[in-house]
DNA sequence: TGAAATGTTGGGGCG
DNA sequence: ACGCCCCAACATTTC
């Protein structure tokens, strides 16, 4: 017997840790550890689309003749209780590489026969480095590499059958409903990536930053949680450069660059696991980031007084999900405006992201506070008033999630403090107290920041 | 995957 | 006709 220790490959299709332990014969028992030291953490949309995808790969289970077993408590001692239990002489997984996994996946490597197999990117962290064996730390070099590896483009069709699961003890899976928006299903993330490939993509390269569209794939949760595993998403992107047309293969050709930054910061995280804790650029580790309390909560409320980050702001709590072109102007926001530390927007993303991962998360935050690999120059300041203008033109996104700016007229959709009093009255919101007044004036901000960086620079 | 400050150019109004 | 000024539009530099 064998297990198939599922954490994020929630599918049937293109899993290599299944496929491995289906070649390896005798029987295979698909067990789903819920974990406390993760369920510990607040992160509740994420939580339930991950309850909801488990309750939709135990239905695709049993549909193929097996069925899932579920425990609770810590993987240390459940694995080897259940590997125990049914006899299995081998557990198959697939690899993470987040610093949590790897210590847990070491610690149960020295009770059991664990089996790690890659499958969480297109290409595992050790095989895109510099001739030197080094890892890349600047993002063209290493697409360049990882697009100069072999990829045969076929990813594993789901098994026709899977063999009988032996009667296991198992608990209920919580009852959770995904977040709205996201169908936390397989069959849903496949219809997505063909959908996305075969209409939005064209018009990709200048959509994917209009915040009033839907131009994203918005597949990052089923990313995330390997509902859709990297290699299904990279060939379909592949395909669609070669045969697809010309505007649809300029589309695909920038998607598939944003499945390789995705990439990049995995490789970024097992390379460097201490940016968990600190900036990767040793140069920045000893700012005197602002402790305001009151600046920190109206960010993450979505009450600065700036529509696009509110908006933004309002979006990620609501939903779970945040406009990418909006994750970077709140960012940018918070540590270049307010001056207060990432870590704290990392740490709030990270609750309340459907599709938070760490590596992608600390990553994109890195990136923005200048801190990081590869990072934006300390100097790159978004403005939040020409952003909006320019990636919400007509002010939809930001009427969308700030219900109370819904009347105010155009001109001042992004700047509603410049708005006369007889105007903020026929719009029916007084500046101040049904909307808040900049908490901070962006262009004061902005001299803060970049006097603060320049002292810490080198 | 930025924005502001500064520099350059050229058309048009005007004496 | 000509020179001057203003300023929009664009380019380059700087943070």
């Amino acid at each position: 017997m064998n297990l198939w220790w599922i954490r994020r490959d929630l599918r049937l299709r293109d899993n290599p840790a299944l496929a491995s332990a289906l070649a390896q014969g005798g029987g295979v028992v698909p067990v789903f550890v819920l974990d406390d030291n993760l369920l510990q953490k607040p992160a509740q949309k994420r939580q339930a689309f991950l309850f909801a995808a488990l309750k939709s790969l135990e239905s695709e289970l049993k549909k193929k003749g097996s069925g899932l077993v579920v425990r609770r408590g810590d993987p240390l001692v459940e694995i080897p209780g259940l590997a125990a239990e049914s006899a299995a002489t081998h557990v198959f997984a697939e690899e993470d590489y987040s610093p949590y996994a790897a210590n847990r996946d070491a610690a149960v490597a020295r009770q059991v026969n664990l089996r790690l197999v890659h499958g969480l990117g297109v290409h595992p962290p050790p095989a895109v480095t510099r001739a030197d064996g080094k890892p890349y730390t600047v993002f063209t070099p290493f697409s360049r590499a990882w697009k100069a590896l072999p990829f045969n483009g076929h990813p594993l069709p789901a098994p026709a059958g899977l063999p009988p699961l032996p009667e296991l003890p198992s608990i209920d899976l919580p009852d959770a409903e995904a977040p709205a928006g996201f169908p936390a299903s397989e069959d849903e993330a496949g219809r997505r990536l063909e959908g996305f490939l075969s209409g939005l993509v064209s018009d990709y390269p200048d959509d994917r930053n209009r915040m009033d569209l839907e131009g994203t794939s918005a597949l990052s949760p089923y990313l995330r949680f390997g509902l859709l595993s990297a290699r299904s998403a990279a060939a379909a992107a592949l395909q669609a450069i070669h045969e697809g047309s010309p505007d649809s293969r300029k589309g695909a050709e920038v998607w598939l660059n944003e499945l390789i930054w995705r990439e990049f910061y995995q490789s970024i995280l097992y390379h460097f696991p201490y940016v968990l804790g600190t900036a990767f650029n040793p140069a920045f580790r000893g700012i005197r980031w602002s402790g305001d309390e009151q600046h920190l909560r109206a960010w993450q409320q979505g009450l600065t007084g700036y529509p696009v980050v509110d908006a933004g702001m309002r979006q990620l709590v609501q939903t779970g999900w945040m406009h990418n072109r909006a994750r970077m102007i709140t960012a940018s926001f918070l540590v270049k405006d307010l001056l207060i530390n990432w870590q704290e927007g990392e740490r709030w993303f990270m609750r309340h992201l459907v599709d938070g991962d760490p590596a992608a998360n600390n990553g994109g935050w890195q990136w923005t506070a200048g801190t990081g690999t590869d990072a934006a120059p300390y100097f790159r300041i978004f403005n939040p008033i020409l952003q909006g203008k320019k990636f919400d033109p007509l002010g939809a996104y930001v009427r969308r999630w700030l219900p109370e700016l819904a009347d105010v007229p155009g001109r001042y959709i992004q700047t509603p403090w410049e708005m006369p009093v007889d105007e903020q009255r026929a719009a029916g919101v007084m500046i101040g107290q049904g909307y808040p007044a900049p908490i901070v004036d962006h262009a004061e901000a902005r001299q803060r920041a970049l006097a603060m960086y320049k002292g810490k620079r080198e």
